[in-house]
DNA sequence: ATGAAAGCGCTAACAT
DNA sequence: ATGTTAGCGCTTTCAT
């Protein structure tokens, strides 16, 4: 160790950790020895002393799809400005990590994991959940606004155009976020006295929507709109759609939700309710960061949402 | 803790180790008051002892993009097969990680981590880099053949289509993948006697394309073919040409590099070298596991790729 | 089968 | 300004 080469073993951790109570010159001995020496102290040792590691974890439900892309991409450039290591984990490793506390602070995307999880960390640490309604000491919520934005959308687009043969295609059944929207869909016909809709199971993946749309052309049951609770099913659907030929929007319209990258390639440009998961990233990020520095935390803010009004509504 | 409820302190390690010198009756006692105390060992104390974290560290340069989440994904389903917890990390964060020991063995697809940082980790762990040449003990490589596969795709198309006027789109210029790729390509049109093809200066982005193709356009300099670095710069240039009417593959022939999704659902499709990300992050982390448990590793193997012929090349 | 105790590498009183 | 020392919460010899 630096120790060694250097004096005492107390001061040397003074200056690594620029303490003021240590002479310059030793200082800067113990600094350059360290540098020398490839000497770094041991996070382990120092996470046990110091009862925090510096690490904020991020639990999210897997690494595919453009959503966490870039919501990653924002907490991570929001939390290395305030020198907050980032780990991000997937599956039965965000549990472990949890309970072990190998995290001063958590950021949930991952319905797998159990409100009591939560709440046992959520005793000692802070933590923000982004899919799921939780209430406690320590819990904090931004949450996506599902409900009220596909209600106004759904609105919107029925005050507009007289659709009646109208289907709802659905992410997984016990998706938070597929559940809300549906509320929010269901409430806006309901409200127009349009009383039925088609209902078809999906799970917010190009293939469903792809494989849906293809059993609706086989059974010659196209409905004249179909909203899809994201954008990726909706993509599935505009890819059957073109190779069959069918016409979009003039034979069934289109509409989806979060506003990925691919919605502006595809042809036609998908009608969808984007988020902004980049600024959203760094919201929470940036709320994180106060509270553990006790600054006094504003409240958390929803992400913000944009509808984009594209080529699969509008003729 | 569990000590004080159960009856002693060693014991209870050992029974919540596992550890068989220990009567079950008790084992089971203390287990129960265990969970009943929602009681878990301290990461942080666990790691200084033992010397080991069973966390493996992945380290890459964005978040950003659907390689890094297939890559990602193939990884973090092998890891958890093995038990060991995935540390997903970008930026500042991840030379501290690395410094400071928190992971057991690291994956490095980040070439801001500097060659002398990875020695450093690489005296105690293993570590498997993915973007560069570099010697050492403990120190394995997987990487994509760049140089032989554009070669052998620049080589089979320009056999057959007799394009004169032939551009690169580049990645940035400091990009290992980048300069690689741009080494075949070279070295194809060398071998076959085409002395001249442009240069042009992009960054791996959809955007850096589609302002490239935009410019190709104004200055009426449309080459015959683009051999683009990476598919997303591809999908830029098709986007412009697009929205330009420039006629794809007529006009100008593309091809790309990855195999993004994307480039199945843009018109025209796009052509490209195409490599199975998911299925390399299973093997690297494969590998891992082995090294870690110290079965008799075999060769780490590089990935798999393939050629995709589509729409923006053969009419 | 169980307990006592040393020690992992560090930080932070508390001396000096 | 510097050194001594007591833990942080675990694992693991070594006794019993």
């Amino acid at each position: 160790m630096a120790k060694k080469a250097g004096v005492s073993i107390s001061t040397a951790s003074y200056a690594l950790n620029g303490k003021p109570n240590v002479h310059p010159k030793t200082r800067d001995r113990i600094l350059q020895i360290a540098e020398s020496l490839n000497y770094y102290p041991n996070a382990h040792a120092k996470n046990l002393k110091s009862r925090r590691s510096n690490n904020i974890g991020v639990f999210i439900y897997g690494f595919a799809g453009p959503i966490f892309s870039d919501l990653l991409e924002g907490i991570n450039m929001q939390l290395q400005k305030h020198g907050y290591n980032i780990i991000v984990s997937s599956g039965t490793t965000s549990s472990v990590l949890l309970r072990q506390r190998s995290v001063d602070a958590a950021i949930i995307f991952d319905s797998n994991l159990k409100d009591q999880e939560i709440k046992n960390f959520s005793e000692n640490h802070p933590i923000v959940v982004l899919d799921r309604y939780l209430d406690g000491k320590n819990i904090y919520h931004s949450m996506i606004q599902n409900k009220e934005l596909v209600y106004d959308f759904m609105k919107k687009v029925l005050m507009e155009k007289k659709y009646k043969k109208i289907a709802y295609l659905s992410g997984p059944e016990d998706s938070f976020n597929n559940i809300e929207r549906y509320e929010g869909f269901k409430q806006a016909l309901s409200e127009l006295n349009i009383n039925n809709h088609v209902y078809l199971q999906g799970d917010f993946t190009i293939e469903a929507g792809y494989n849906t749309a293809l059993q609706l052309i086989e059974k010659n049951e196209i409905p004249e709109f179909i909203y899809c609770a994201n954008d990726e099913l909706a993509v599935g659907v505009i890819k059957a759609f073109n190779e069959k030929g069918i016409k979009i929007p003039e034979q069934c319209a289109l509409a989806g939700f979060d506003g990925i990258q691919l919605t502006d390639f595809i042809t036609p440009k998908l009608t969808t309710i984007a988020i902004n998961h980049f600024e959203w990233g760094r919201q929470i990020a940036g709320f994180i960061t106060r509270i553990l520095s006790n600054q006094n935390a504003y409240p958390l803010k929803n992400p913000d949402a944009s509808i984009l009004m594209r080529q699969t509504i509008w003729i």
